[in-house]
DNA sequence: ATGACCTGATACGTCGGAGGTCTTGAACGC
DNA sequence: GCGTTCAAGACCTCCGACGTATCAGGTCAT
C-alpha cells in the first residue's frame, strides 16, 4: 500500500479511536509527517483527500484540525458524487428520494413546530401564484428542507439533501416548466403544509408521495 | 480558491462535461498539470483526493484512468464516512435504514427471482440453527445484501450497504449474543424469505421492519 | 514458429528543499 | 483603551530528482 494510503488510514485511525477528536488540531505538516514516516508532499495529499470529504479541515496560516463530524457535514460530501451521475441514474436517486422523503414527512407531522409551519406558510405566501423558475426551484428545494429537517433525523436530513442536490433539481425543473407543472407544484406544497398542520402523518406521507411521484412519472415519460 | 480545489473542479467538470468519460484515460500527470497550469504535486492532490472516492483510479506505471462512476463504486465512499460516526449517530443511520430496508424488500418481492430465492434458502439453511457469531453476522450481511440487490435498483442497494457498514454492524451484534437474539434473527430471516416466496409484498415490508426495529430496540435500551 | 525472458520506455510514487501567502496575536503608538 | 503594525507560525505552491511498477517489443532457447 502506498504511504499515502497508509496516511490516510491512520488519521482516520486516529480518529475513529478516539486520539483525535472533533475540533481537535493536528501536529502541523511537518511534525506529522515525520511521525507517520512519510514526506510532507505525501502528507499533504492524504490531509487533501481527507479534507475533500470533510474530514479534516485545513486553514491557511492556522492550521488543520478535524471537523465537527456532523452527519450534515460528512453527507455533503454525497453531493459532490452525486454529481458525477448522468440522466440515467437519475430515476434511481429519485426512486430512493420516493422512499425517504414521504417517511421524512410523515415524521415531520409529528416533530414539526407551530413557528416552522407558520416560515413554511410565509414562505409560500411570498412566492406568489406565479413565481419565476428559478424561485420556484429554490423554494422547492428549501421548503423540502426545511420539513425533512423538521424529521428530527440528521442523517436523513443530511441523505435528502445530497440526493436532491441542485444539479439534479435543476436539470428535472428545466423543462417543466412548459407544462402546468409549476401550479401543481404549488398546490402539493400546500397540501403538504395543511397535513402537517392538521399533524395528520399519513396524510403528509401520501401527499410527498404524489408530489415526488408526478416528477418521477414526467421524468420517465421524458427521458 | 486554491489551486489544487481548482483542479478538482476542473477535473469534475470534464467528467461531468462529458469530455471525459468512464474508463478514459487522463493526460499524464506532467501534462494535465501543465494543461490545468499548477504543478504536478498540486494536481496529485487534485488526483489523489477524486481517486479516495472512487472517481478516478491511479495505476502506477500505466496511467490514471476514470472509474465506471457506477452509483455502486461511487456510494462505497460512503462506508468510509460512516465509519467515522460515532455510537450517538448510530441510531439515526439505523432509522434511515429501518426507512429504506422494508422499502427495498418489498420491491425485491415483485421482482426477486426463483434462482435467487432459492440461493437464499440455501443460504440460511447451510447456517444451521446455532451459528457463531462471525458467521451470523456474515450471513446476515449478504441475507440482506442479496435481498436489496434484488429491488433491482443499484443506488438503493448501494446506499443501504454503505449504511449497513461493517463497522456499524459489527458493533451492534457484538453484545446482542447474550440474548435470544440469535434464534430470533434467524427466524425473522426465514419469516423474510417465505413472504418473498409468496410474493407478497406488504408482508415482507412488515417483517423487514419488525426484523430492524427489534436490533433498533435493543440498541436504543443498550446506549 | 512458439514460448519464456529480458529490457527499455513510460507513468505514477516519493522525497527534500525553497519561497510565497495567509492568519494570528503580541508589541507599539496614539 | 483602541487601532495599527509587524513578526512568527502554518499552510500553499512549486521545482527537480530519483524510486518503482507496468507494458510493449525484442531476443533467445526450445
Amino acid at each position: 500500500m502506498a504511504v499515502t494510503d497508509e496516511a490516510i488510514e491512520k488519521i482516520k485511525g486516529m480518529i475513529v479511536s478516539g486520539a483525535l477528536r472533533p475540533g481537535d488540531r493536528l501536529p502541523k505538516e511537518s511534525e506529522l509527517a515525520a511521525d507517520l514516516g512519510l514526506s510532507r508532499n505525501s502528507l499533504r495529499e492524504a490531509v487533501r483527500a481527507l479534507s475533500l470529504i470533510r474530514i479534516l479541515d485545513v486553514r491557511q496560516g492556522d492550521g488543520t484540525y478535524v471537523t465537527s463530524l456532523d452527519p450534515q457535514l460528512l453527507l455533503e460530501a454525497l453531493s459532490f458524487v452525486v454529481d458525477f451521475h448522468r440522466d440515467d441514474t437519475v430515476l434511481e436517486f429519485l426512486a430512493v428520494r420516493r422512499i425517504l422523503e414521504p417517511a421524512a414527512t410523515a415524521m415531520a407531522a409529528v416533530r414539526i413546530s407551530e413557528q416552522q409551519l407558520d416560515a413554511l406558510t410565509a414562505q409560500l405566501d411570498k412566492l406568489g401564484e406565479t413565481p419565476s423558475v428559478e424561485d420556484l426551484v429554490a423554494c422547492d428545494l428549501e421548503f423540502h428542507r426545511g420539513i425533512v429537517h423538521s424529521s428530527g433525523n440528521s442523517v436523513l436530513c443530511s441523505l435528502l439533501d445530497g440526493l436532491s442536490g441542485p444539479t439534479t433539481r435543476a436539470r428535472i425543473w428545466r423543462g417543466l416548466t412548459q407544462e402546468d407543472a409549476v401550479a401543481r407544484t404549488l398546490r402539493e406544497h400546500r397540501a403538504i403544509l395543511a397535513a402537517l398542520r392538521d399533524r395528520d402523518a399519513e396524510a403528509a406521507r401520501s401527499w410527498a408521495t404524489v408530489h415526488i411521484a408526478s416528477v418521477e412519472q414526467w421524468l420517465r415519460s421524458t427521458l
